[in-house]
DNA sequence: CTCTTGGATCGATGGTCGTCGATCTACAAC
DNA sequence: GTTGTAGATCGACGACCATCGATCCAAGAG
């Protein structure tokens, strides 16, 4: 993920034939692209896509230790997946002695849904 | 990605106290999880989320040809980038004579719209 | 026919990802 | 103190991914 991503068209039709009418774009922002595709590609796993949902329907905080029994999956799994999504921004999380509690930052999927609609 | 993804849980709480409330879930399908994660992961890459935005402002269809020089890429990256986007469901293509025209499937995203809103 | 051109495919390469067992860190109970 | 437990971190391994140059395949043009 090293590349440039400059989007300003680099040259013209070739000598050859019309192919397409001389459409207009450039067009989104690359910045706004490499917000969303970092959160979609947080999204792009299963096992996350699902603990997304439980904590979603779960208006208030979910407990780690209700999450890791849900799914097939070795605790350090679990917990990679949540650390994923927490550096994506769509999650947080805060300790209460023993337990660790996740919870969905509301906001995080607003770009992406607005992009989407 | 061969993970026995059942959603059942698998243990009550253990001998301590309570951590959490006795939370109710099981939650979303699991293959709807695969299905949305797999369009998401499709999405989790700057360069596809920017051409499938640079087809969808363009209602209709877009030639290969314009989508190549928005980026710095070597045309056999951009075309394994649609091919990827293809595959997923997201986009579609038609050739016609040397040329390659691409389009946004429309309803291929609707399941994440309607799971994001 | 031959030449050229738009795109797809192939093969290789270096980087990233998902998974696990083992370990470490707090904290709580005794 | 010691013991037990919830969760994070580490290290390793195999699989997958983004990228490129080279090549291949059609289809027009001459």
């Amino acid at each position: 993920m090293v590349v440039d991503l400059q989007l300003a068209p680099k040259q013209k039709r070739s000598p050859g034939e019309p192919c397409c009418e001389p459409v207009a774009y450039p067009e989104i922002e690359r910045s706004q692209a490499e917000r969303m595709s970092a959160v979609a590609k947080a999204l792009g796993d299963p096992i996350r896509m699902q603990l997304v949902d439980v904590l979603r329907k779960n208006a208030g905080r979910v407990c780690v230790c209700e999450l890791v029994p849900l799914f097939d999956l070795s605790q350090p799994t679990i917990s990679h997946h949540l650390k994923v999504l927490r550096e994506a921004g769509i999650v947080g999380s805060e300790r209460e002695g023993l337990w660790a509690y996740y919870f969905v930052h509301a906001d995080s999927l607003d770009e992406l849904r607005r992009w989407l609609a």
